[in-house]
DNA sequence: AATGAATGAGCCTTCATTCAT
DNA sequence: GATGAATGAAGGCTCATTCAT
């Protein structure tokens, strides 16, 4: 299959735009500035795509496709493997993708979620909720059949905030604090290490603890 | 002391602007709307505040205080009191204020974190380092000395996202979904126990661990 | 009454408007160029109605309020004159309003008419609709029970049309010649006479036909 | 004659230029749309005419051209036949012209008029002052050598705007209000016959005028 | 002190035209 | 010859800010 021009110059947009919104947001992004970094025109937007909206909407897609790419959901864990195994195979695996600052889709999920436009409703909820609910089944697996729903859900929300909160302001101060002051998850190992160690004791506790009702 | 005319027109301002703010962000948020809801015209903000960006950083000066007032850091439990109820103490005051529809400082400094404009930089630094210094002392108090300054470090952010994360996604949720959807967390108290237990149960590993190694 | 300003600025804007809308219709008129000619800011038009689509449904009402305040309807006659002098007196003022060159209202009909954007449909459904009305019931009255519904109708077209067609036309001539050459209808007297002549003319024919059959 | 396959695709281009014209007027009209319709390249105006401006005089003339070959000026009419059998023969050709909707040439006509490009000056001028001679010599034959040109002149204007104007506002009528209304000249037959009516009828009236005078 | 009319810079978008293939 | 990707000028609109009162 040939690659066409034209594909690699919405393939710089999308790059230049998941960028731009990454950083400033939809409405803070001007479309003139996406154009300039891809080294496009400044009607290039509109060519490729229509409209700023969907540019945003196909921006999401792009770099959570590309994202998924890179880091599997399971994180390579075999399904045969333990669930304490596959529970950290899947939290390394979130962990290193929001570290990795190539990837622009959790930010831009999490503007959207702040600030939203409404445009990325759908194709996130289309996205997102497969990817949770297999961290959830992993964990109801692992607190029993004891332990009741709400807790079920609780313990899963503690679990990927975790994940998330910590790496998504790590993103921000890198971004904001012009790198001059020392990062705060320095060592991504050992705070991986750190959030598996409080999942599993939460887990242990609460299972400990629905069993004692 | 004499409450001046002024005074109740620049308070409407800011309650108006932190509602607008933490709906919109910074940029999204219209001078014309903020005004508007305040009763005010059309360039009060101008004349009050000198500008927008004025207005903005007043404005979450204002909220973080009058958050505070309603929710002192230390959740009203006495200094005296064990370590484990002190952390109780705090956790559950730093989920009531988030929680606490009427508190619009958390938003907009997570909007504000995502999307800087810089404005609040500074002025955020000032409030929110003491806040977090306080919590970090005390679950340093409760790792014992075993456990590194690393470990504390990770172990102090993995138990703050507890907290902060879910309510905030909590409150976006509410506000986008038209309050169809049941509520993520609709029992407050049961999730504030499952942090507490998350993070009792984590600090006992990570100490148990510590004193191995 | 006092008359504000900013209605100045707006009457201002309003005659400049039809003007423009007269000359170039609804898409190629220009902001830019309307606020220009009402020595107005380039946003005023913004400012005052809200959008160019809105200037142009008010620039309508308004034209057509001033044409009809010059020329009213039934030309001055009274209603109790006879049928004829009646007719007369509603085609002179049909005529002589289309002929005065201050009005714009049947030239923006026209345009709108032939190159329609759909934002005067209601307006003008509502304006225009009694106008002819009027006319035609008093044909009615003329031609006599004997004729046809049909026939009455299509000579109202044939009258209506004999009125505005040329003056029309006449006024297009104008504008775009350059009034270099000659004009069509030099003497609005002698051809208002010719027109109701042809109409008082036709309508005995008819009436005789309609008699025979 | 062979016909080359770049002449096929001008004519489809053409054919889809008139009726877009016809439509939406010159500005309004794109090319891409005109493209569109004829099944070709977005390019294809500006390769085979040079340029959209180009391209709607190619338009009119052609319309033109088409439209008379369909309805001879005459009628049909020999010219050895009554003055009023002529005349008959002219006002039914340009009735029925007129009214044929494949016909574009009146329409793109009426549109340049109102909202006059300038492109069409020249060519028009060309076309149809030959054309309104015709009519208006046979209508000075008519009314005989005792009125004046002045009478002659409104006379043939008064004439034809009987025949113009409602059959444009029809068609226009038919494009805009979805075809869901009665048609306003339901019977063109009948239409045409009161036409002539009020045209003989106001030749005779004017004749009998002018012999008084 | 306080108002609100007015401003103008900047944004997204449209569309005829160009140019490399 | 014919294509279609790419261009850039120009338009309408938004909105923070200004200024006369």
């Amino acid at each position: 299959m040939v690659r066409k021009k034209s594909d690699i110059k919405k393939e710089k947009l999308l790059v230049a735009a998941s960028e731009v919104f990454a950083e400033k947001g939809f409405r803070d992004a001007t479309v003139a500035e996406i154009c300039s970094r891809a080294e496009a025109n400044i009607s290039a937007v509109n060519y490729h795509f229509g409209s700023k909206e969907a540019l945003y909407q196909e921006t999401w897609r792009h770099s959570f496709a590309e994202s998924l790419k890179t880091y599997p959901l399971d994180g390579g864990i075999n399904a045969t493997a333990s669930a304490e195994e596959r529970l950290r195979g899947q939290l390394t695996a979130l962990i290193r993708r929001i570290a990795d600052e190539n990837n622009k889709d959790f930010f831009i999920a999490q503007m959207e979620m702040l600030n939203p436009t409404g445009l990325l409703k759908e194709v996130m909820k289309v996205e997102l909720i497969p990817m949770r609910q297999q961290t959830l089944t992993l964990i109801r697996e692992l607190l029993g059949s004891e332990v009741g729903e709400q807790q079920v859900h609780y313990c899963e929300i503690s679990i990927i905030s975790m994940c998330l909160h910590p790496l998504i302001m790590q993103r921000i101060a890198k971004r904001t604090k012009d790198k001059e002051e020392t990062e705060i998850i320095n060592d991504i190992g050992a705070f991986i290490d750190n959030v598996i160690t409080f999942a599993l004791a939460g887990i242990k506790a609460l299972r400990n603890k629905g069993n004692k009702l």
